[in-house]
RNA sequence: GGUCCCAUCGUCUAGCGGUUAGGACGUCAGAUUCUCAUUCUGAAAACACGGGUUCGAUUCCCGUUGGGACUGCCA
């Protein structure tokens, strides 16, 4: 155990004396006044890109944990990392946020939320840790580190800031004072007592249980750079003050778990309930293996895209949700449930292992939830993704929006046997373009039977009613010798191109007289 | 190399010592339909391997194999 540093050697070590005493902010940051059995959580991304389909999973868990439990989910932005920081990143997320309808509630006693805004808070702590000698001031340089590791690695050595590779560990007050004076910043390091031999037990609220090697790493609390804190510091300061109960992250953040255990209990603070999530995967089309959706190569990551491509928010909820909480599926097909956020999840519950992203599945969510729209809803959410992301659509539809309406309701009235060809709002326009003339593609590959279109041309009347107009195909097929199908199908390629549509009936009453007679004159004709 | 996590149909999973190992997506087949949609019916499809413990292991323990994560003044 070191000794503890001096008032004012705390403030020239840390560039600034500490603002608040610990009692100081436990008082600033009381105790939430929330009722039994509430969550706390946080959505804590780094503002390094765009908003990954990892990230709303987590934020998913996060938000449904704290609404379920009539708890608190806030949204931290830790921006701690000022080299890797993209600009507009943290207005992506607050967007997505939004557009999932995931509120957060960011109250302002416990705030600021952007980590780097903070900065008393993790100094105040600091200083603690400093005055108690339970951290250090650590003028190693970058050059010295990298000299470090590259003996450790040669030695076989576990690589690190550690023990006797420490080398500011045990420095003096004259020393310090003797690099302070010379212009050095140092990074402030945890005075580490763990010992590897021992084993220390985390608890996770998913995985039970898990024992590591007792953390001896000095690890980095505040960086030298720009006296940010580094995660781990955050983390620690953050969740503890915001009154967080459950952490939702990543697996990649078991390693330091003991680490993260180890502070906690250096404080005397009770740690929250962590929950490390299972990776959502992908099968890396190069390798072949399993491997975590990432930001840098799969550009299918982002949630921009699943947005511009016009999926319904919804449909992503109940995919990722399922994903969470296995028996929602179940529950919502038997409509026990009308949607994830009356299911209840269950923490245990959460999957531990990596999960294959889905896309059939998550087709087959966004078409059961397409088919429960009625028509207006439909035609707004089609309309608001057009007015987005594609304006040649938006203009095309603002033109006369009946047509759009007459067209999506089409086969919609009975709400058991609704069609199910709709996925995204943008294919769900592609899928019905034919009912515009000028993206309106005749099927060159089909045979058709021009005999059976003239005899239909002869007889047809936009105003015939259904059964009407049935009789007269069928008229048509005894006539002629075929199938009533086969004059169906001939009907249904010449003004669609399609072999595969929605009710002719109701297509031809959409599209009116003048289409369906040039349609098909343009067939016998050409 | 070290530490840790994980392991049931192709995919997501139910299972918490005794089950014909269940469901969903997908696939295939059949029925209905003007259609390759919908709806309905049916089929194929899994406990990674080896040791234990036990009267009995998918289930508990150990090992092997396989997959994953971490090993930064990034999160």
């Amino acid at each position: 155990m070191r000794k503890g540093l001096s008032a004012d050697l705390i403030t020239r070590v840390l560039g600034g004396g500490p603002k608040y005493t610990l009692a100081e902010l436990e008082e600033k940051y009381p105790p939430r006044n929330l009722p039994e059995g509430a969550f706390v959580t946080r959505f804590s991304p780094s503002p390094t890109g765009y908003m990954h389909i990892g990230g709303l999973y987590m934020s998913l868990i996060d938000y449904k944990l704290a609404k379920q439990t009539d708890g608190v989910f806030m949204l931290r932005i830790e921006d701690t990392d000022t080299k890797r920081e993209v600009k507009d990143a943290a207005k992506i997320i607050v967007d997505s946020m939004k557009r999932f309808g995931f509120e957060y509630n960011n109250d302002e006693v416990y705030g600021p939320y952007y980590q780097s805004q903070r900065k008393d808070v993790y100094r105040s702590v600091a200083a603690d840790l400093l005055a108690r000698g339970l951290a250090y001031p650590c003028f190693l340089t970058a050059e010295d580190m990298e000299k470090i590791r590259e003996n450790q690695k040669n030695a076989g050595f576990a690589t690190g800031i550690y023990g006797e590779f420490a080398r500011d560990r045990d420095i003096s007050e004259e020393d310090i004072i003797r690099h302070l004076d010379a212009g050095e910043v140092p990074s402030i390091r945890l005075y580490s007592t763990g010992n590897p031999d021992n084993r220390i037990f985390c608890k996770d609220a998913v995985r039970g249980s898990i024992g590591f090697p007792e953390n001896n790493e000095d690890i980095v609390l505040i960086k030298s750079n720009d006296g940010l804190p580094t995660y781990h510091f955050a983390h620690l300061c953050d969740d503890h003050f915001m009154r967080t109960t459950h952490v939702v992250r990543g697996e990649e953040w078991l390693p330091s778990f003991p680490l993260h255990t180890q502070m906690f209990r250096m404080m005397g603070w009770t740690p929250p309930l962590y929950i490390h999530t299972a990776t959502i995967d992908k099968i890396d089309p190069e390798t072949g293996k399993q491997r975590k959706l990432s930001k840098r190569h799969d550009p299918e990551a982002n949630v921009a895209f699943f947005l511009a491509d016009g999926w319904p928010t919804e449909a992503i909820i109940d995919y990722l949700g399922n994903i969470a909480a296995s028996g929602y599926e179940e529950a919502k097909v038997k409509g026990q449930v009308k949607s994830f956020w009356d299911y209840e999840l269950r923490p245990k519950k959460i999957p531990m292992s990596g999960v294959l992203f889905d896309n059939r599945k998550l087709e087959w969510w966004a078409k059961e939830y397409i088919a429960t729209l009625p028509v207006d809803e439909l035609v707004k959410r089609v309309r608001d993704w057009a007015d987005e992301y594609d304006p040649q659509w938006a203009a095309r539809i603002g033109d006369n929006p009946e047509y759009l309406k007459n067209i999506l309701a089409i086969e919609r009235d009975n709400p058991k046997r609704i069609r199910k060809d709709f996925i995204t709002w943008k294919q769900t326009l592609q899928e019905v373009s034919y009912f515009w003339d000028d993206l309106f593609l005749s099927n060159k590959e089909y045979e058709f039977n021009k005999d059976l279109l003239s005899a239909f041309l002869s007889t047809f009347d936009i105003c015939d009613d259904k059964d009407t107009w049935w009789a007269k195909i069928v008229a048509i097929a005894a006539d002629k010798g075929v199938k009533n199908g086969d004059v169906a199908m001939n009907l249904r390629v010449v003004l669609t191109g399609r072999t595969n549509t929605p009710d002719l009936y109701s297509i031809m009453q959409v599209m009116g007289t003048d289409k369906v007679v040039n349609r098909i004159k343009d067939v016998i004709n050409g």
